[in-house]
Formats: structure tokens, C-alpha cells, sequence
DNA sequence: ATGGTGGGTAGCCCA
């Protein structure tokens, strides 16, 4: 068995405490974070080890984005892609060791886009549909089983949205994003695993924005946050959990974490 | 229709 599990951690430094009793209660194998929004140098790397995470993988930024990899198993570090072309740290690819052997883990941070879902006016929109473009052709040559997780930045279906109508215009769930992330997903028969052990039209939001005063209540949620896998291997997966307690917990990110067990 | 909150950094950007 084996537990791999995703989480926008906004800031990693800042919210240790919540990671490490994440790591406590939940057990994953592997932690693949984004928005770690620090430097390699400044990661807690130390804090890791001792929870037992020794195998590490940072792709970190000042400031902003910043992706890493905290393992309890072995692996190595295979890629970082730069699927924006401008250098920002939104990626980092390994290949686990021991159980889960040869399997490859790929962490990604997907642009978020901006807020007017029109490229001619806003570039960061037009980034987001070429960083997906980009990992579209990437994924046509995936020849390896493969898992790709991480903060998407689109809740393509209806029912990974509070209001599916309310949020056609709104950068997230917009046609063309939805358009966009089915192409990547078709060019390698990724498997949907959060929707494959929670499917349509069941409810399921892994973010809620810091704006919304009470954000249980009004339930304003949507999935931005994936787990894809190879079909070989998501025919392995035998559990799948969204932590929304984590949403709860003291200075929360505004992400929770995602989670799945496979049997291999 | 608008602004609402949060993190990092350094005098605003990003989400």
C-alpha cells in the first residue's frame, strides 16, 4: 500500500504547524505541495526529516509559487518543466523508489489566469492556455505510468463548482479552460481519480476563498485541485480522500489536501 | 456591481 497525497499549502513555512499535523494524523507516503512561495534554502528541511520525510525534491521561488516533494520512500528527482516558458517554479518531476517502484510523480502548479478570462486583455489568461498547451504535448509522450497532481487552477465539471452557471465567465470554470484540460487530459487517457472513487454529480470542492466570511456555511468551493494518473495505475487505486477538516484548522491555507491509496 | 481576505516582500504583486 501506498498514500500519496497533494495540498496548495500557500506558504509552506508559514503553516508548519498545520503540515505537520497533517503528516501525524493522515500518514502519506508522499506530500506534494505547491505555493510553497520560498526558496529552496529557506524550505524546512530539517522539520521534514524528523517527521520522517527525508527524500526531498524543491522546486522553490522567492516569494511566489514554488513547488516541493517530501517523501518517506525513496526516489530521485527526474524534471523540473518550465511549461510557462518564463522561468516561475511550477513543477518537479520524480520517480519513486521501493514501493511504488518506477512509478513517476509529477507536481505541478497550474497558472491561475488572472480574472478576465480574455487573453487579448488579460496575458496571464493566454499563459495559463499555453502552459496547458504545453503539458498537452508533454503528456502525448508519456510512455511510463505516470501520476500528475497538484493545483490545477480549473474545476472543469459541473459539480466541482457551488453554481455552474453563476461561474461560466468566471476564470476557473470558463469553456475554454474546461476545452483546454480536456485536450491534456485525452493526450495521454489520463484517469480523473478523484472522480473515479467520487463520481459526478456528487459534490466535491478542494478550495474556498479567503473572502467568503463563513466559508462552511455559504460552501462557495470548487475543485481546483487534481490527482490524474496513468490507466494502469489508477486501476491500483483503492481510496481517495478530500481533508476538509484541514480547511478548519488554525491559519488554514485556503486549499485543502487530497489523498489516494493504491495497492501496488 | 463591487469588494471582500491572505501571503510575501518591500514599497505592490499574486492568489
Amino acid at each position: 500500500m501506498i498514500k500519496i497525497a497533494t495540498w496548495n499549502i500557500n506558504s509552506v513555512r508559514l503553516r508548519m504547524p498545520i503540515v505537520e499535523r497533517f503528516l501525524a494524523e493522515k500518514a502519506p507516503d508522499v506530500l506534494c505541495l505547491q505555493e510553497i512561495k520560498t526558496v529552496a534554502e529557506l524550505f524546512p528541511t530539517d522539520a521534514f526529516k524528523a517527521l520522517g520525510y527525508a527524500h526531498q525534491a524543491v522546486h522553490g521561488q522567492k516569494g511566489y509559487h514554488g513547488v516541493a516533494t517530501v517523501s518517506r520512500i525513496p526516489m530521485r528527482e527526474v524534471s523540473r518543466h518550465d511549461w510557462q516558458d518564463n522561468g516561475e517554479a511550477r513543477h518537479v518531476g520524480v520517480e519513486l523508489q521501493g514501493p511504488g517502484g518506477g512509478m513517476i510523480l509529477e507536481n505541478v502548479y497550474v497558472p491561475a489566469g488572472g480574472d478576465e478570462p480574455d487573453r487579448t486583455i488579460n496575458p496571464k489568461f493566454g499563459q495559463k492556455l499555453d502552459f496547458l498547451e504545453r503539458m498537452t504535448r508533454w503528456a502525448a509522450k508519456v510512455d511510463r505510468p505516470t501520476m500528475i497532481v497538484g493545483d490545477f487552477n480549473i474545476a472543469p465539471l459541473p459539480s466541482d463548482v457551488w453554481g455552474h452557471k453563476q461561474l461560466l465567465k468566471v476564470v476557473s470554470h470558463t469553456p475554454i479552460e474546461v476545452e483546454t484540460l480536456a485536450r491534456f487530459q485525452n493526450a495521454h487517457d489520463w484517469v480523473d481519480l478523484g472522480r473515479q472513487h467520487i463520481p459526478e454529480p456528487q459534490r466535491y470542492y478542494s478550495w474556498w476563498s479567503y473572502r467568503s466570511k463563513d466559508w462552511k456555511t455559504n460552501d462557495r468551493g470548487r475543485r481546483l485541485d487534481h490527482m490524474w494518473a496513468s490507466r494502469a495505475l489508477a486501476e491500483k487505486s483503492v481510496a481517495h480522500s478530500v481533508h476538509e477538516d484541514c480547511r478548519d484548522w488554525d491559519k488554514p491555507s485556503d486549499h485543502v489536501p487530497l489523498m489516494t491509496e493504491f495497492d501496488l
